[in-house]
Formats: C-alpha cells, structure tokens, sequence
DNA sequence: CTCATATTTGGCAGTTTAGCCAAATGACCA
DNA sequence: TGGTCATTTGGCTAAACTGCCAAATATGAG
C-alpha cells in the first residue's frame, strides 16, 4: 500500500492533532482538563507555572487541532476538553514508558 | 495539583513518546508495522516515496521513543512494532478529526 | 579481496517551534 | 470615561526538526 495523495494527506491530518500534544505543558493540560473538567487560563497559569502569554499560545495550538474547545465567561476564558477518548492516549503512552524501562532493566542487568 | 518536578519528569517523558509520533511519515510507519507486521526498511522507504536516508532517520527516532524495535538479518533490518495498543491511538484521533469535521460542517451551514 | 546492496551517519539549509516581554484587546466596575 | 483585570497577539531570539546529498559502515556474493 504506496502512499498516495490521499494517504498523505490523512496522515497529515493525524499528525496536525497528535503534534499539538507533543509538549510536555500541553500533555499537563489534557490531562488536566480531562481530570477536573473546565478552568479558565488563569488557573492553568498558576497550576503550569509559566508567562500567562506562554499558556494562552499552548491552548491556542490545542484549540487549533480541535482538542479543546473555549468559552468566555465575563472577562474569563474557560477551556474544556472536546474529546474523551484522550485517557486511553495516557495508558497506552505508560504501557510504552512501562515496556522502555523494563527494556533498561534488563540492560543494567548484565 | 500545580506541577513539581516529578509531575513535570511525567510529562516530558509522556511527551518524548508522542513527540514521536508527531510526524506523517511516523505516524504512516507505525500504521503500516502495525498492519502488516515486521518490514524492512527498504520496503518502507518504497512505501513511503522518500530518500532511504530519511525513512531510516524516521525509524531510529520511533526506536529511541521505544515504539518500535529493530533486527537485523543479513544486510537487512526489519522493524517491527513493539506496543500494539497504538491502534487506540489512531482511533482517537480520528474521532477528534470527525469531530472537527462535524464542526466544520456546522460552520458552512450558517 | 572486490564489488554490489542495505542501512546509517555527517553535515548543511530551510522551516518550525518555544518562551518571554511588551503592547493590544475586551470586559467589568466605579 | 478612566482604570483594572484576564487574555491574546506582535515581535524577537534560541533551539529543535526535516530532508536531501554524500560519505561511512556492514553484510553477502563471486
């Protein structure tokens, strides 16, 4: 199965959502969001611990790749997940890390 | 739960393994290993219609995240799939495209 | 040993990304 | 209207990522 045009571009669209949460702030986010449902982006701020500015632009690339969507509430914005299924993404990223440390193990084992 | 230092080590760890995949070509190789188990990588570089150069560069970096591992027989090496819950992840993201899709949708019908 | 094949690696140029500060926008209140 | 507060955006620099070519490495065949 060559890849074709519209091959590439599926894999492209795949690849625009899994690249918006390939950072480590973004992933801390989901998960959160996930985990404690809508919070405005002062709150994200102070639980990220980086420039307001910084965290706004991180939910600006997740709202972009459709991950989260936002609600303005007087002079507050709040972000909230837009798909469920991003936990089963965790487990399955733990079962690598598990898999790579056991891999380790068995190096230092020798 | 504002995020310490072992929160952020979770996070960045998480992040290598997506950041992996964050690519069309990755995501492609790891669709295609996925499906139709153990390639080598000049059957991949046909698949993929770029230079053998960058298709092996693809690889080790699936590789160093550990989503993939490589044999070698003869003057071949042979990637194969190491965590079959990757299909999931495929999964996922295709609900959050249909969603985007469906919002999309939404937005011309105005 | 020599040649051919399969793969990886070095190096370079162009593009993208990240994070901060400063400035702009938008909403609320007095 | 003027002043805050919450958020976004412009602009800049440093770092990371991509893809190709060319060269290096490794394996097998004759």
């Amino acid at each position: 199965m060559i890849m074709n045009t519209a091959q590439r571009d599926k894999y492209e669209a795949r690849a625009r959502v899994v690249k918006a949460m390939a950072h480590p702030t973004r992933l801390f986010l989901v998960d959160e969001l996930s985990q404690s449902g809508p919070r405005c982006v002062c709150e994200l701020t102070e639980l990220v611990g980086a420039d307001m500015s910084t965290v706004s632009r991180h939910l600006a690339v997740l709202k972009a790749a459709g991950l989260v969507e936002d609600e303005k509430r007087g002079q507050m914005v709040f972000y909230r997940l837009r798909v469920k299924c991003v936990m089963d993404f965790f487990d399955c990223i733990e079962s690598v890390l598990a898999c790579n440390a056991r891999s380790q193990q068995a190096l230092l084992a020798r």
